[in-house]
DNA sequence: CTTGACATTGGAGCCGCTCTAGGGTTTAGC
DNA sequence: GCTAAACCCTAGAGCGGCTCCAATGTCAAG
């Protein structure tokens, strides 16, 4: 299978793909005659895991590190990997969640302000920053 | 004023305001005699303007155009962008806001999944991609 | 035989800093 | 007067994760 099925198949670019490769996430693939990058359905499926856990926002190198390890059948141990790293994403998700309602509600209120007649200088104030230096 | 004394002042940083300075999103200082740069109030300012700004998160360029209008007199201008802009991101915060809480279900549901024994390749599924194509 | 869709490579660009290397200057204490 | 810490300077690389570009090669359909 060439570059361009794969990508389609699993809804990413060749792009993305040469740039795993570059990387040495993935396995350097086999060519055909004309220089293609010729896939295998091995190669397919570990390259559906890492695009899998991407879509989990897991780093990339942690991503390609997990869909190699169970490529090589080591599926246990990144079950468990796995479990602590979703664990740790969703801590970061709470507070990532948080900060965008707390900008969210700070923005509401910097709105109210400049439409009754506050000018910018006034609003934007870092909190009165200089003073409790 | 010396730049670490404006970073302080403002909770950024010397390297962030040379940056900006880099990019033409600040007027170049004063220099003094031994080339270190010398701040205005007037140069704290605006960067307060574009520091503050860029807390709502808006585009750095955006907010840095925005601290140079106000300062050179536009703020009526200004409020009205400064209004469209935060609505638009909100608009941005609500959808991003979305999106995270929509993984973190995701999250909670393969966690679950893996903990009563499933495999990584059978919870990491793209949503049975290859099929529907 | 041409057109168009695919493939190849290396490298630049995005965002907004952050940090490093390799220097010079100032300041405080002794 | 001297030393050490803390500041300042510049130019440029690095982060993440692609995305896109140029310039070229390959190949199937009409």
């Amino acid at each position: 299978m060439r570059i361009g099925t794969l990508a389609e198949r699993l809804r990413t670019t060749p792009h993305a793909i040469r740039f795993y490769e570059r990387r040495g996430l993935l396995p350097v693939p086999q060519r055909a005659d004309n220089r293609y990058r010729s896939y295998t359905e091995q190669d397919a499926e570990r390259l559906r895991l890492l695009v899998g856990l991407r879509q989990l926002d897991l780093p990339l190198e942690q991503a390609a590190a997990l869909a190699g390890m169970c490529t090589a059948g080591h599926c246990e141990q990144v079950s468990e990997e796995l479990r602590e790293a979703i664990s740790q994403k969703r801590e970061e998700l709470r507070r990532r969640i948080d900060e965008l309602q707390f900008l969210d509600r700070r923005l509401a209120h910097l709105a109210g302000q400049l439409g009754s007649g506050e000018t910018p200088q006034a609003v934007i104030t870092l909190g009165k920053e200089e003073r409790d230096v």
